[in-house]
DNA sequence: AGCACGCCGACT
DNA sequence: GTCGGCGTGCTC
């Protein structure tokens, strides 16, 4: 740059300002100086500054962009600049500013879900003493306290205080002490968790290809010194258990029959003997490149699936790819990845729940091994941040990365993507419910892949009604796979009448005699069963057998669920516990019974008939441990469990083919759920479950027990017939004006005064009348009115596809600030939910 | 997210 | 009568 340019920038930089994004539930940007030793060019957008809020505290924000616009108020300089290059890509800025918009919420709240918390720290306040021999008899306990902790640490963190004195909240003692000249504080940034090293160990060259040499080594050391003799064995078996070649290991702790110590000495004289080579490096960094397996060969009809993919891609076009359960979707997606990859492009996998895919994960790995990334909020921040920085920098070859996440890893600083593949894309846990911003990542994507040039490829064996609306009007390439992979057949589908078995009294327990039989009957030839149940815990609740007495939670209009195991009752809504009381608190009564079915009782029910069978079950609670759910579905694939009783869960992932037999226990608890999109839910789940029954050539049993056997959702279950089904409910939507029509918007007002906020409620739904008429609906009592002593009303507006999103939004913001204006009315929360789920 | 200002219970 | 509880509001 010449002089003119620099003398430019130093005449601009006391009338330039920078809008930054601090990642806090802010309702939009703060506007900050730049001092005179930071120059304005370094401050680009994307990039991370920490700033000082409120006078003190700091934090890092991400500048949104600079400006000339002077703010009538006073502002403040930034403190430091964190980045050379942005952390955020000048796309992923634009997603930000677009996802706030559409979903109505802070660009702050964006930069929550889309910043790791690695990438985000603040400042911690740290005090000490002006004088330590200052004498203290004036001050009362809790300073006291303070003084004498100083006294003995020197300087600590309010953090620190608050523990060593355990109080919750010493920044108001502190701040007295402050005032009163007894201690001085300073703000010091949280330490940045950098890289971090671990010592590692490997064969050295000789050993690696010298493997008669190896052996040699390990016996005669076998002999003298059984330390080194067990950490040889020892890595052996795990490197030779490891994937893809990774010829490291982190230095044990503990190998068996040796102290740490030991072990320490032992890899000592192993690396000076030449056999072992410790060096360190950071165990999250990618792994080693690892041998690559060629992709699977296709099917004729995947073939033909996968050109039809790539024509929608060459016409400019996102494709819905319907393949039926079991077709091998999976195949034609790994053929358009690597395509995308060795254009050196990256490629984002989105999965609904990254914790149900470890076999996905495993079958990517095999083709794409080190370029595959994997994403989740499940993950620690460590291994978060480290990703997020992976995929912020290229990579060293060059070639395309592919990452696989849950919904939050749209947010992932991507600077190239090539290619978005959504797996089961009508899921509904693409959509998230509560902290803002809840956005539908499916659809999100769609925004995210046009800013980049990218393509979206959409895959479900159920597609939503959403995208099938797409696909008629012709803005989306529709691909069908039809046939099941290797020629298995779609499994029978058969409706089990309920209400005629409970009149023949041919039921037992939950299950009709005709399950019993189907169960006993595939069980007996070595096949196994999946149960479904959507009802965790024991049962819904209990009840007393006299007065009908049922527990209900104390802070929420809903009643406990019983859980058994536990010998408890919880409150699904507020996480509110209380014991099972020995005795019904109406009327005193000593027989409460349990009401309903959850998995827990079905596991119960099933053990005690085909007590020689594994039964094991799989929902929320048998798996939050992090590896419960690989080693369930591992016992289920080994057949050490013969019979799986799930929710959800079940219907996802499982790909075995020694089911011989699905069995839905209550199709009736999905059919009548309070929600429009209860019928398309319905289908989808028990198609999704019938998928799992009989793969191969041998064909599978479904039964589904009902007690509304007619019902057309299960008629066309039953017919596998998704075309029909999904013609019929999009003709009673568009009756009832309901999406993929219209957009919803859902204000869901709450105050703990249930009068106040009726009123309110009523008033703002008639405004909304009055400009929008018959488009808003209620308010109305959701199923659960009220949440944590804090009441709910819901108001809907269904609005045209074809009206002004944007416009509206500018509107319903100035009614919602109409009915902050009342002021009984200010404390009433709106919390608005774009394509609520 | 913090931290400050503001209304109701247990203590000098 | 005060100390202090955490319930809502604001942050450039």
């Amino acid at each position: 740059m010449g002089e003119l340019g620099d003398m430019e920038s130093a005449e601009n930089f006391r009338e330039v300002w920078v809008d930054v994004v601090l990642p806090l539930a802010l309702p939009g940007l703060l506007t900050y100086a730049i001092p005179p030793e930071i120059e304005a060019a370094s401050l680009k957008p994307g990039v991370r500054v920490v700033v000082p809020l409120r006078g003190r505290r700091l934090y890092t924000a991400v500048v949104h962009h600079i400006h000339r616009d002077c703010p009538d108020y006073k502002v403040v300089p930034i403190e430091t600049v964190l980045d050379d290059k942005p952390v955020v890509p000048a796309v992923a800025l634009k997603f930000w500013d677009w996802i706030s918009a559409y979903y109505m919420c802070g660009m702050g709240e964006v930069a929550l879900a889309a910043l790791p918390a690695g990438l985000r720290l603040g400042s911690e306040t740290r005090v000490e003493l002006v004088d330590a021999n200052r004498a203290d008899e004036e001050l009362k306990s809790s300073a006291f306290d303070v003084v004498e902790a100083l006294r003995i640490r020197g300087s600590m963190t309010l953090v620190e205080l608050g523990k060593a004195l355990n109080v919750a909240h010493p920044a108001a003692t502190v701040q007295r002490l402050i005032d009163t000249g007894w201690v001085v504080s300073s703000e010091e940034m949280k330490k940045v968790a950098g890289p971090r090293k671990v010592t590692m160990v490997r064969w050295s060259q000789r050993a690696a290809s010298d493997e008669r040499w190896l052996s040699e080594q390990v016996e005669t050391t076998g002999l003298r010194a059984p330390a080194q003799h067990a950490l040889l064995l020892h890595m052996a078996d795990k490197m030779d258990a490891m994937l893809e070649g990774r010829t490291v290991q982190p230095m044990l702790g503990a190998v068996e029959g040796a102290t740490e110590q030991q072990v320490r000495g032992a890899l000592a004289r192993l690396v000076t003997r030449g056999v072992v080579v410790k060096f360190e490096r950071d165990p999250l960094a990618a792994p080693a490149r690892g041998g690559v397996h060629p992709l699977a060969e296709l099917s004729p009809a995947q073939q033909k699936s996968l050109e039809q993919v790539q024509r929608g891609f060459a016409d400019n076009k996102n494709v819905l790819l319907e393949g039926v359960t079991g077709s091998g979707k999976t195949e034609v997606y790994t053929h358009a990845i690597d395509r995308v990859l060795r254009q050196g492009q990256d490629v984002l996998f989105l999965v609904p729940e990254i914790a149900l895919t470890a076999q996905l994960i495993i079958r990517l790995r095999k083709f794409f091994g080190s370029h595959l990334e994997v994403y989740h909020s499940r993950f620690s921040t460590r291994e978060r941040t480290a990703t997020h920085r992976r995929i912020a920098n290229p990579s060293h070859d060059g070639s395309g990365r592919l990452v696989i996440g849950a919904r939050s890893a749209i947010f992932l600083p991507f600077d190239n993507l090539g290619l978005v593949v959504v797996d089961e894309e009508h899921d509904p846990s693409y959509k998230q419910q509560d902290p803002a911003p809840r956005y539908q990542a499916r659809d999100a994507v769609i925004k995210l892949a046009q800013f980049h040039g990218a393509q979206v490829l959409l895959g479900s064996a159920t597609p939503s009604l959403e995208l099938r609306r797409l696909a008629q009007l012709g803005q989306i390439c529709h691909v069908q796979l039809s046939e099941r992979f290797g020629g298995a057949v779609l499994p029978e589908v058969r409706i089990v009448d309920l209400r005629m078995h409970y009149k023949r009294r041919t039921m037992e327990g939950h299950f009709s005699l005709e399950l019993i039989d189907a169960i006993a009957a595939t069980l007996a030839e070595g096949r196994q069963v999946i149960l479904f149940q959507n009802r965790r815990g024991y049962a819904p609740t209990i009840q007393c057998h006299l007065c009908g007495w049922t527990p209900e939670c104390e802070r929420c209009d809903v009643g406990l669920t019983y859980h058994k195991r536990l010998a408890d009752l919880h409150c699904h809504y507020c996480g509110y516990r209380k014991s099972v009381p020995p005795a019904c608190p109406r009327c005193k009564s000593e027989e409460l019974i349990s009401k309903g079915l959850g998995t827990e009782r079905i596991v119960e029910e099933m053990a005690a008939r085909f007590p020689e069978h594994g039964v094991e079950r799989m929902d929320l609670d048998t798996t939050r441990s992090p590896r419960a759910h690989e080693q369930i579905i591992a016992r289920f694939e080994s057949a050490e469990t013969a019979i799986l009783v799930g929710t959800q869960m079940v219907t996802k992932g499982l790909d075995f083919d020694g089911v011989g037999l699905v069995g839905v226990l209550q199709a009736d608890r999905l059919l009548h759920f309070p929600d429009f999109r209860a019928f398309e839910r319905t289908f989808q789940l028990l198609t999704q479950v019938a998928g799992r029954a009989g793969r191969r050539k041998k064909q599978g049993l479904v039964l589904v027990q009902t007690f509304d056997p007619e019902h057309w959702v299960l008629q066309h279950v039953i017919d596998h017939d998704a075309e029909t089904m999904a013609a019929a409910e999009l003709h009673e939507r568009h009756a009832y004006g309901y999406p993929p029509h219209t957009r919803l918007f859902r204000l869901s007002l709450r105050h703990r005064d249930p009068y106040l906020l009726r009123q309110a409620a009523e008033s703002f739904a008639d405004r909304l009348r009055g400009r929008y008429g018959e488009r808003v609906v209620g308010p109305e009592e959701p199923s659960v009115p009220r949440v944590n002593d804090t009441y709910i009303r819901n108001i809907l507006i269904k609005l045209e596809r074809a009206s002004s999103a944007p416009a509206f939004k500018i509107a319903l913001k100035e009614d919602i600030a109409a009915l902050a204006a009342v002021s009984e009315w200010k404390k009433v929360r709106v919390v608005i939910d774009v394509d609520p789920y």
